[in-house]
DNA sequence: CGCCAGCTGTGCAATTCTGAACAGACAGAG
DNA sequence: CTCTGTCTGTTCAGAATTGCACAGCTGGCG
């Protein structure tokens, strides 16, 4: 289905098929999806699985800029002019992407609205999640900060489902998910358990409480 | 000119003229043009002035989320969901601002290709930029942000210029920009003075030597 | 001039955070 | 079963950051 066909063009339909610069690519837990570094030529879009964001700093550290599940796009710097990936992704479980090359993605956002329509939205969203992450590192502690991502992750993957379990993650991670270090992550975890916030025993995977760890945010 | 003149379609003109669900507004320095909390309703443009979009914490602290000026949008946050402002813009200079009702912009991003276009440009660079800035409190310690921010502020209103002088802001500002406290700035613009990397009594305005500057930013 | 408001220069104690180390738990591979 | 790698529990000294308090400087204004 060639790119001409303009009229009823259905952007799920657009996002679920091949086409001219667009193609299906598939990856394994945690096998890369690109590297900091790369070039980039490409936007993807996710179709199944969880993707995770990654930056390296010069000397050493590592961050992670966020997690993104189905309908999430990623690498959208290479449509602004960054010719090179400022970060990395991964896999994070099975997935499948749609990878769309930079021009084939400049011309459907030029010609498709209901497309554009899409993208901006995610844009848009994107930007406000950001904006949010900001302002959380500029006003909070670290042991706020570590409350609200679980909080973030509990819905993580979400659909609506009052799901109160994170998926698994290192304590590693979530360090790096709120920009300190595993020990001050330990700590706090130990407490928010011994404080009844969450649980760790029951199965596997961490049982968040959100009413309780709500009230830790807000103060 | 109403908005179904769609062939030639400018969008600088556009930006440029009255119609439907577009007025130009102007504000003296230090106007308010919305607070955290307002009804978020319309999307602005930047003609003309500089623009401080700022965040006001529940336990009283304040952070600067940017600096704005002529050519930028802000309050695009109205588009996607946000029924509120989640900050205060503030006209830091005298401004002529184009004020967009949100119905009228979605629309004109539905039908304009050209304007859709500038819009997701503009959207992707200030995508880019909040990831910086996330990347560098989540990395830098205030040395290096503040570092950051003044050769931010050097180039700030730029146009190529390799204009050296920052604009007249105080301490206190400098310190919600970064991130920390007014006696940390303090410490450190003392510390760069001493240092050489900035003076400021040269005339009225601080004047940066990025060379140097940029030494303590890359370690 | 004298007063006020808004900045900047200092100093310092209390708190928060980092960085690094080491031991134990646990699961999969050989 | 043992080895090995990954993760968690714990500790701690030292560094970075905050929060306050108070003094001085400057420009506008009556």
């Amino acid at each position: 289905m060639p790119a001409k066909t303009r009229c009823n063009f259905d952007p799920k339909t657009f996002l679920a098929t091949l086409g001219e610069g667009r193609e299906v690519v598939s990856f394994t837990e945690k096998q890369t999806i690109f590297t900091q570094g790369d070039a980039a030529d490409a936007v993807f879009y996710i179709q199944k699985g969880k993707v995770r964001l990654t930056v390296l700093s010069s000397n050493g550290k590592e961050a992670t800029l966020g997690l993104l599940s189905a309908g999430d796009f990623f690498g959208e710097g290479a449509l602004g002019g960054q010719p090179l990936r400022m970060g990395s992704a991964n896999a994070m479980t099975g997935c499948e992407l749609l990878r769309i090359d930079k021009k084939a993605m400049m011309l459907a956002l030029h010609r498709e609205h209901t497309f554009s329509d899409l993208f901006v939205a995610y844009l848009l969203a994107r930007n406000i999640r950001y904006e949010e992450d900001l302002v959380d590192q500029l006003f909070n502690s670290s042991e706020k900060r570590l409350a609200r991502i679980l909080l973030l992750l509990a819905h993580f993957g979400k659909a609506g489902a009052p799901e109160t379990v994170v998926p698994k993650i290192s304590q590693e991670t979530l360090a790096e998910m709120v920009g300190t270090t595993r020990s001050r992550v330990n700590f706090f975890m130990n407490r928010f358990r011994k404080l009844g916030f969450v649980d760790y025993d029951t199965g596997h995977g961490l049982q968040v409480h959100s009413s309780l760890l709500n009230i830790i945010l807000h103060d």
